[in-house]
DNA sequence: GCTAAGGCCCGTAGCCGCTACGGAGTCAAC
DNA sequence: GTTGACTCCGTAGCGGCTACGGGCCTTAGC
């Protein structure tokens, strides 16, 4: 198949799979006599292991890892569990922050009058305090 | 003062001061003699702003706003609430989207047996689903 | 007066993970 | 044969910084 299909069958972006090849993220395909690309399916497996990984919010750096483990059929799977954890550590210290953002915004929000911008407690919020 | 011990005052790093001048967030400094930068109480304030804007998540461009709004002192405030509302609910949105990634990948290690990476749920999770 | 340590100057390049652009070659259908 | 969709490639841009390198300025101690 060609790289739009490949593209559409992972489910992410045609420039993002010659940015994932450039990267050394996917292997440089097999190409057609007019120099296009040709992919089979195990390049779509990887591809989707890739899109599915980032959905989850893992890094490039990571995925790599991943992928390496998952390629090696007989180690202990500990370093992916850790890789995991720590992974999901990140991501509920980034989800802490955001729910400490909207519960200020939201504060903010609520106590505005809605009068003029020399009152707005908005604005004042952000002037005054921190 | 000069520029490093505005940054501290503001809490954020030299390199950035440069670049919101460099921006046109912060407007260009009075220069000594000798071309250092020095700022007074206002810059102080200024910056302040941005730094506590940058805190909940407003983008550069929606500080230009807010900066702009506060200037003004007798306008409505319906846009600083706006822009506030739709940025709240930009938050929350991406918090959602972590509270998400977050299940998923708890769900994955608790299924986790620890065994081999041929075996392992995480592996398999991220190779067969999506 | 001399030296050494620290600050500050500037422009530029790098980070992540894409996404877009432009100009050219290719392919299939009508 | 011509249209239109697809693909090729390299490069530049996004946001929001952060770091680097080479050089000037200031300050303190001797």
């Amino acid at each position: 198949m060609r790289i739009s299909e490949l593209a559409r069958a992972a489910g992410c972006h045609l420039e993002t799979v010659r940015y994932y090849e450039r990267i050394g993220l996917l292997p440089r395909p097999l190409r057609s006599g007019a120099g296009y690309r040709s992919y089979g399916p195990r390049d779509v497996e990887r591809l989707r292991f890739i899109v599915r990984s980032r959905a989850l919010g893992f890094g490039l750096d990571e995925i790599r890892g991943l992928l390496r483990l998952a390629a090696a059929g007989d180690l202990p799977c500990g370093e992916a569990d850790e890789l995991a954890r720590t992974h999901l550590a990140q991501v509920e210290a980034k989800r802490r922050e955001l729910d400490a953002m909207a519960a200020e915004l939201r504060g903010m929000l609520d106590a505005c009058r809605h009068g003029t911008t020399a009152t707005c407690t908005i604005l004042r919020a952000l002037a005054e305090r921190g």
